[in-house]
DNA sequence: ACGGCATTTCAAAGCGCTTTGGATGGCCGC
DNA sequence: GCGGCCATCCAAAGCGCTTTGAAATGCCGT
């Protein structure tokens, strides 16, 4: 059944019965009524194909996904698509992910635009003065940041954490404890969010006079075998740090790892802060010594990317206006204060 | 730049520049020469719109993306995406995600049929009976299965892991190791994977004349707390048992996490076999005790799912075959003779 | 020289929608 | 009674491609 078989049998024309569906006003109340109920009893639905082609409008969201044999994705995109499908499901809106070869992006981006493959796109894991903010920006596809890029000369719509103030509140926690050697064991620092976090870290150590040390501070990608790597070398050299901030509970599993195999109790002897993104498959509540944690759910953040990409999308939205959401210190007993 | 202003400048048909990019043969090599030509040197993209709405291919494929408010993606798809995304990568192939009820998949899927969107689609975790697997015959749709479903009356293509003889090796290593108390941490056994697994473990238990007991089978969601939590119930019981086999990487954690609060040592008081879908982020040869495993990587499944489908779309694949991948069985630490 | 047959090219008709630029008719005030 | 103005509705022209059916061209044998 297609718009024209339609409009026959109601003796209107394709015009009519088009605006009729599309709440265009110049169709009476009544005229209205009856194209609804006739394209409602006969389960007429446009075909999304050619509305594409007459209006260039997709109906989907995209994300251009990196890939490559030694890339991995990472596995809080799941949490993301669970929050994404949270707002997506009830409002027929699809995404379409590109695969594209993680040294050239800007390809895949300029072939979905051009193509009009789709009406927005979301960037995730933003870098600093990161080229695909700009690109999209440059390209004037809608689109929305999740997490922050910082060292563009615009302002884009964003949605990200204040990893910055949950660092720091933790830092300051542990420094309020007693602990004087902290350290950070971190994800990768060439992304935003991660330089963020560092900056809380310094800031809650330079209010009590304490810095960073450089052999304090480690970065890699959030797996447990670099975040046991990463507190091994810590925890074994000189003035070993008595406290951890970690980015990930992958990497807090790691580290925990690395005080069992050293003798270290944890929290006599170690005290362990890690950001919990929430994941349903493992909770700070259940490692063996329950784990302090700033924590922001990530499924959240990706029902409210939906949201706002469907908004921009219906031009319920414009601007740039960034969100930052408030992370929650979550006290538990990998804790305590400083022997 | 389109094909009507590419045909102008060649001063041919529309009609030919199209059959002349698209290969067909009533048209002289010199003349394709010249069109190819002229296309690449002003960078002419066919608009997919347009070729949609005439042939009726999307160019993409689909997966019904089960959500809800208690439902959450499972980990392992992540490593599915990395494996799609290393063929689609190279072949411009793009993967729409419409995400829909759990508890109404049916809808999602005759709405993305009948709106042509995507010219195949995958299907994951199946169950027995299927109900999308025979929606997507039914509806004549090409698709995959990454998996399988027993109990449709008919054939259909997929690829799937051996995993009854995975659990099966796994378990008479164990028996033969002087095990007769074996014990089962499974998945979802709604799920067809969970069937498969157990009838692997029966098997090798019946081989030598050993039961698996109802009490020493558990199934739940994998997550590092479910393992937890069965692991604790089988091992405090009475006739507790000295090995166990279990479903993820994620459950084994949780298993071990019980085993050292019941103050069992690995592999003295308690043998252990996961399997082992290869994560990035969390690898059994880094649990304390390196852990056996059937291992069989998702994400070369991903891959192998992506370039079938791909082969179907282009008809250079049809019929039913089914594809099943042996699995490898990594001996580590976590096993060891019963005292 | 001419019909027959490939080979190569083309004009035009879709695909199913949206949207432009009128038509039509009823109702108003004058 | 008539011009003007809404309120409705419509025919037709896109959107940019593929594909059908036919025409033009060249070459063959006779």
């Amino acid at each position: 059944m297609n718009l024209k078989q339609l409009s026959q049998m109601l003796e209107l024309s394709q015009t009519t019965v088009s605006r009729a569906l599309n709440g265009y006003p110049e169709v009476s109340e009544e005229t209205r009524r009856r194209v609804t109920d006739a394209a409602k009893r006969h389960g007429y639905r446009p075909n999304p194909s050619a509305r594409r082609l007459a209006t260039g409008k997709a109906g989907m969201i995209g994300y251009v996904m990196p890939t490559g044999a030694s890339v991995d994705i990472d596995p809080h995109f799941v949490e993301f698509l669970s929050g994404l499908g949270d707002y997506a499901r009830g409002h027929e809106l699809d995404l379409v992910l590109s695969p594209a070869d993680a040294q050239d992006e800007e390809t895949t981006y300029r072939r979905i635009v051009a193509n009009k493959q789709v009406d927005a796109l979301y960037i995730s894991a933003p870098y600093n003065a990161d080229k695909r903010v700009a690109l999209a920006h440059q390209l004037g596809i809608p689109f929305i940041v999740h997490g922050r890029s910082e060292g563009l000369d615009f302002d884009y719509p964003f949605i990200d954490i204040d990893n910055e103030g949950a660092f720091h509140d933790a830092t300051r926690l542990l420094v309020q404890l007693g602990h004087k050697r902290v350290a950070l064991i971190n994800g990768d620092d060439t992304q935003t969010f991660a330089i963020f976090r560092e900056r809380g870290v310094r800031r809650a150590l330079a209010e009590s006079g304490l810095v960073l040390e450089p052999k304090n501070i480690r970065s890699e990608i959030m797996t447990e075998e670099n975040g046991y790597r990463a507190a091994r070398r810590l925890l074994e050299g000189p003035d070993a740090p008595t406290a951890i901030v970690c980015s990930s509970l992958l990497m807090a599993l790691g580290i925990v790892r690395a005080a069992r195999d050293l003798n270290l109790s944890m929290p006599r002897d170690l005290s362990l802060v890690s950001h919990d993104d929430v994941f349903h498959w493992l909770k700070p509540e259940h490692f063996s010594v329950p784990l302090t944690t700033t924590r922001s759910s990530i499924r959240a953040a990706g029902a409210r990317v939906a949201e706002r990409l469907a908004a921009r999308i219906s031009g319920l939205e414009d601007g740039a206006r960034g969100e930052i959401w408030p992370v929650d210190l979550v006290v538990r007993g990998s804790i305590s204060g400083v022997r």
